[in-house]
DNA sequence: AATGAATGAGGCTTCATTCAT
DNA sequence: GATGAATGAAGCCTCATTCAT
């Protein structure tokens, strides 16, 4: 019933006379959109019912009902929260660096390990977001949009610095992003490879090479062990 | 797309002497199947109600229970119809040619192709069996795993060749069925590019190179024109 | 119990050339007779389903709507068939004996032998039959009426021949009944006692005293075993 | 009939400050069995139909779910209600009388009473609950067993008190209870006699003869019609 | 007589959402 | 802000029965 360790507003404790006990509303709204990350990246979105984010946030319907309009919001608000976040991230890891290929380094290892260590946001964002239908197939793509812009940028940003030859950088971007995409889903289905980071190096010279940067002759499997 | 045509007997043009009156058994059988493949694509599968099914196929209540167990069971009686089918075209493509570049040039046509031509098979293998939930979720994996070996397979047989050097074909395979998958996604959701088939030399070049194999320094812009 | 080998017509090898095979037809519909019996008594006349009648019978939907207009006739074909089975036993039994108590004594044999050989009709008859609401209740009462109404005979008779005090037939003949068919109830829901026979010497010292005729003072533990 | 009075909370008559609005959902749940006793009783139990219980009880779909988890649910409720009703109230008219014979006419008293005045909760233990199958018929073997339990308790207690001789009570308790059972059925069935206390004194000269008790030649209460 | 595909009314249950307290 | 009982539209599926062959 109450706070369940309120994760985001815990710790500030200057906010003493909010207006309304400000605090309680807040960490109730984030205990709902906690049990609901977990609950949708388990039954999925249609095997997901409110009743579970109910019981798991341990709050009640009224209450999930004055946080959020209704079930899709929430879900939606869950993935708003994601897509910024892991841009975000990305966005940061690409600046520190200057070199493409190094550039490209650090984004991967960002995504990848993002990812990995959360399983149930990847699922949603990756796999439950998938083939919903109504507004949420815009809702999606657009996201993937974005993901795909980003990586657009960065080959454009490559091809202008002559990093790699002019191409269609467009194609690229969603190709890449497929490529990606798949492999993180692959893992988080199967379980393959047992840590996600294991695809990087392998990943990462296909990507590479597919731009036109020769990347060593190691064979792959040596590298897989060495690389990081 | 709709065609009708009763596969198991097909032939006998007279078909005077039915037995046991399969005709019509098969017939209303297909007519949900395609009832099913419209609606599945349109609506997705939560969207769809069994009683869209029964309508758009012109049957009953009772006619859907007779030919299918359930809701699921149509829906993946439609993918594992379209999954061989798509496999078997794109075996036949690459056998048909020797040198690997070919194949690959054939395999990917064919791929492009057939979702091209049936948008509404693409959405359902592609799209709307994605986060499904319960069984599902296995039954699509072991579908992409298919592709993925078909694609595995082939590497393989290039690095044999010596066409490639030696790589992690494993995960090259699935990273190229991501790619590839997302390209059709897109142009599914976003209808981008008009023609799907126009993706083909672009997607062409970045595949080959991202195993090794140098393309021709020609811009993409230029190659899409009279490459196919 | 399932004979398939057509037990009323199966003997009278003369009737070859019938018109129409009515071997057969008779076959088929007793065929149908046996299966309901079966699983009506295994499953309850609600959690039967005709299909289940069909598949044991191993004929068809056709065959069955041919033979019965309806699942509620087959049912009380069944029962139809049983009643008067019993009740032509029961006569017989009573009727070769002349002394009221050796009457009883044979009846009562009669019926437990009957049920305990016949476990199916008997649930059939004692417990399947109760609480079917529509016409089913009042065939049933009559049925039960009918049973009661043998009893009272047979009381009547006694009390005529002076054997028993004149008192309320009606009743007791009632409440025989009952006292009976708790009895196989319980062996047939709760397999007590094991051999349905063995309720015989307690309930016939019971039966007999309640109408007023004095039973020897074996305590009846000592009875029941070698009492038959 | 629909007492409403809520069982739990009934004795507070002030009752200003329900905790937690627990009026409501009690009354609501009593609504709900109110309706159900009357329908089930009315239509039998495959006879009655949710929407029904809905109807009367002039609740809603979701509030019948929110209370029950299926019909089943609803209708053994009721019969776990209804058995320890009547049983205590038997136990309590034995524990008030000392002597056996006037024990069992004050439990056989109470038992008349208690199905006379309640003709639907009556249907439902004896008739409808019969032959329904599934989980049911155990649960309904189990409800006559513990009335057999009580009549052969008084029975056995007859016995050490030296008022009968020993025999078998097992088998006579059942006995009693399918008489007594059979009576009252028919009453419900036939409305014979017109009312059920009327079988009292035969019912119960029969019993005590039929454990050895001589009963006086005096028509009980004027023999019940001097006999028929 | 028999076959079995087809019909469709109707049943049970789910669950997103509302609302009085 | 929170609670949880109540609502009811809608979905899935069953199954007795019909009917063309």
């Amino acid at each position: 019933m109450n706070e369940h360790t309120t994760t985001s507003t815990g710790t500030d404790a200057g906010a003493k006379h909010a207006p309304h006990a400000t605090r309680d509303k807040d960490a109730t709204r984030q205990r709902l959109l906690d049990a609901a990350e977990q609950v949708f990246a388990e039954k999925g979105y249609h095997g997901t019912v409110v009743d579970d984010i109910i019981r798991v946030s341990d709050s009640s319907k009224g209450g999930f009902y004055f946080h959020f309009p209704n079930k899709q919001a929430i879900f939606l608000a869950l993935v708003d929260k994601l897509v910024p976040r892991l841009a975000a991230a990305v966005d940061r890891a690409i600046a520190a660096e200057s070199d493409p290929v190094a550039q490209l380094d650090a984004a991967l290892r960002t995504v990848l390990e993002t990812f990995g260590r959360h399983r149930q946001l990847s699922k949603i964002l990756l796999i439950e977001a998938v083939g919903l239908g109504h507004g949420f197939d815009e809702k999606l793509m657009r996201t993937r949009g974005r993901f795909a812009a980003m990586i657009q940028d960065y080959l454009d940003r490559a091809v202008a610095a002559g990093a790699i030859a002019p191409q269609d950088t467009t194609l690229v971007s969603w190709a890449w992003f497929g490529a990606i995409n798949e492999l993180v889903v692959r893992w988080l289905a199967l379980g393959q490879p047992e840590r996600l980071e294991d695809v990087l190096p392998g990943l990462r010279a296909m990507l590479l090479q597919s731009v036109g940067i020769a990347v060593s002759a190691l064979p792959p499997e040596r590298r897989a062990d060495h690389d990081a």
